[in-house]
DNA sequence: GCGGACCCTGGAATCGGTCTAAATTGTTGA
DNA sequence: TCAACAATTTAGACCGATTCCAGGGTCCGC
């Protein structure tokens, strides 16, 4: 599990941002573990917990970065706040309307057939799939 | 279709919503002519133009009691806006993220399988398939 | 027509997020 | 090593979207 010191010096130099010691912390906070969801207001409030000194404008540039850099993923799903994916497989999501908490699974086994041609010459970015529960 | 004023009347009344001038206003601006998608400021703007007095709180109001009576329905696709969307039967979305342009397309033809099973106890409420485009 | 419940309203407040300009820090080349 | 420059961080102002609030208006049953 990359998840060592030196790994994400490593992944933050490859994809060509600064290791500071702001993107070191919140690199930490984000990828030692299991994959995570959360978002911006929460990584600040840890971050400070944790002793990371980060101005919550530093949170968003970085998860920004990070998103970017192809080291997060975002998801929309509840209104008006974004979320980010520390998952970068392919996946899908349950989402819990009434926790509004969000639950990976696979997108392997997923077979989704029928869809119609895209319209006017686009391409297909991603397909996302939610399934709501209440 | 029912786009007239009395289908219209007894739409609101069949929700238990009072048919108020207002209500009337907006519901004639969403539900004559064809399905659309249609955003609180959006719709707040047609009303002005369509001599239609009514306040933005007003509109955002009545959205949501339109959603609440399962007279509309709501997209979140775009981070920090909500969506709201005429078309009620079971049906998907192509998203272009370049325009920010929703599309309707029939769930009908659409077959999703290999889902997990769907964790603790919890109901399916709806599944959302977003086909981003770029 | 009367009264009370339901609605509407402007304006202030909130919320998640972005912008800005100045100060700091990482990196590079002599 | 160190100066110099570019990238980054920061506090705080700002923003658009949305909600809250308290006062006044409107609809409906009687």
């Amino acid at each position: 599990m990359s998840t060592g010191d030196a790994d994400i010096r490593a992944r933050l130099n490859g994809a060509g941002l600064r290791p500071t010691r702001q993107r070191l912390g919140l690199a930490r906070l984000l990828f030692a573990g299991p994959h995570r969801h959360v978002r911006a207001e929460e990584l600040s409030r840890e971050a400070r917990e944790a002793g990371v000194r980060v101005s919550l404008a530093t949170v968003y540039n970085t998860l920004h970065r990070f998103v970017d850099a192809g080291l997060l993923r975002r998801v929309d799903v509840e209104p008006g706040r974004a979320c980010f994916d520390t998952n970068l497989s392919r996946h899908h999501h349950f989402y819990d309307t009434g926790t509004n908490e969000l639950i990976d699974f696979d997108a392997e086994d997923v077979g989704i057939t029928g869809l119609p041609e895209v319209p006017g010459g686009k391409a297909v970015e991603r397909i996302d799939l939610v399934v709501r529960l209440r």
